[in-house]
DNA sequence: AAAAATATTGAATGTAAATTCAATGAACAA
DNA sequence: TTGTTCATTGAATTTACATTCAATATTTTT
C-alpha cells in the first residue's frame, strides 16, 4: 500500500477520532458536518471525499464499538468477585489510557437507546449485549455465597447501569476521575 | 381565571409532556416540532400559538426539572447511610409512580453536559448540583464509620453517576424495572 | 516535463425542518 | 344576534444543513 493510502487512513481516523468526540459531547443529530470538518481543519466539502455521509461515519464508528468489545479480563478469574473487579479494574485502567474508550462507550450507548438511530446502525449497536454476559457469572457467585441474592438479571442491570452513568461522566468530564473499582463491585457483592 | 385559561395550560402541559418524551428518547436535535405536534395530535403552526419556539420549550422544561429539585427524604435522618437509603429509595419509588421523573432526569443531565445546549438553558440546568449535595453528609458517615473511606467528592461522584445511569436506563426501558435501592447504596456504605 | 491521479476548495444545489401568516372556525360576551 | 376574542389550520417563508460539483492545486507516475 503506497504512502498516499497510508495518508488517507491517518486522515480517515482523524475524522473519526473527531466525529465522535462531537457526537458524544453535542449528539449526533446536533453534530454538524462543518463541526466535524472545523475541528480537523478541512473544508467540508473535502470530507465528502473521505466518507460518503455523516451516516455511514457514524456506521463506521459502531462497527468499530462492536469490533473493540472484546475486553480483556473476565477470562481466568477464580471466583465471580475476581471476575467483576478484574473487568471494572481493567476498563477503568484502559479508560484512563486512552480516552476514547469511554466515548466508544456512550457512543454505543446512544445508538442503541436513541430512538431517532437508523434502524440498520442500531442493529450493529444492539450485538453488544453486556448486560446478558454478566448473568452467569452472578449465577454461579450467588452458589459460591460471594455475590449477593435476588435476580441475576436485575443485578447485572443495576452494575452495567453504573458502569454506563461513570462512562458517560468521564467522557465529558475526565477532570472528575474514576472511582475505585471496588466501590462499583460492592453493588454486586454478597 | 377562566375555563379557557385553564384549558390552555392544560394543553401546554400536554405538550411539555410529550416534549419531554421525544427529548429524552431521541434526543433535543433529532426531535422535530411536528413530532411533538404529532404526538398531542396538533397541527404544527397551533404549537407556535403555545410555545413562540423549540427552544422555549426546552427552557420551560429545564426549569421545571430545576424546581422539581425538592426531593423530599434526605432531611431527618439518623446517620449518613440511612440518609442515602432514604434518598434513593424515595427517588426509586418516585420513578416507579411518576414515569416523567427518571425522564426528567435524563433531560437535566443533557441539559447539563451537551455541548450542544445553548449557553442560558445550560445554566439553569446547572443551577441543580446534586454531587455537592452529598459531600457534607458522606464526610459526616466517614467520621461515624458508616461510609468507605475515600475522597468525598469522588465518593459522591461514584454514587451519583451510578444514579444516572440508572434513571437513564429506566427512563427509556422501564420495563426492565429497578435496581434494590440497597445495591447502589453500597457503593458507599462503608 | 507532461500527463494522470488525487487532494482541496468554495460556491451551488437540494432538502428538511423551524417559524410566520393570512384565513377560517368555534366559543363567548354584549 | 352580532361583534370580539381565541383556537386552529395549511400554506408560505426562512433558515440551516447535508450533499454535489466544477474548478484549482498538488502530488505521483511515466
Amino acid at each position: 500500500m503506497g504512502v498516499r493510502q497510508e495518508q488517507k487512513e491517518q486522515r480517515r481516523q482523524e475524522i473519526l477520532y473527531a466525529a465522535l468526540n462531537l457526537f458524544v459531547t453535542k449528539g449526533y443529530s446536533a453534530t454538524k458536518i462543518s463541526d466535524i470538518a472545523e475541528s480537523v481543519s478541512m473544508s467540508v466539502g473535502l470530507l465528502f471525499h473521505y466518507f460518503e455521509s455523516k451516516e455511514k461515519l457514524y456506521e463506521e464508528l459502531v462497527r468499530m464499538g462492536l469490533e473493540g468489545t472484546n475486553f480483556p479480563g473476565a477470562q481466568k478469574c477464580e471466583g465471580a468477585i475476581e471476575c467483576f473487579t478484574q473487568f471494572t479494574e481493567q476498563l477503568f485502567f484502559f479508560m484512563k489510557k486512552q480516552p476514547y474508550i469511554a466515548k466508544m462507550f456512550v457512543l454505543m450507548a446512544n445508538a442503541q437507546r436513541s430512538a431517532g438511530t437508523p434502524v440498520h446502525i442500531r442493529e450493529i449497536a444492539l450485538k453488544v449485549n453486556t448486560i446478558e454476559q454478566f448473568v452467569p457469572i452472578i449465577e454461579a457467585g450467588q452458589k459460591e455465597g460471594t455475590i449477593r441474592q435476588g435476580d441475576p438479571l436485575s443485578l447485572s442491570n443495576a452494575f452495567w447501569c453504573s458502569i454506563q452513568g461513570i462512562a458517560e461522566q468521564y467522557a465529558v468530564h475526565p477532570e472528575m476521575g474514576l472511582p475505585k473499582a471496588e466501590w462499583i463491585v460492592d453493588i454486586v457483592r454478597g
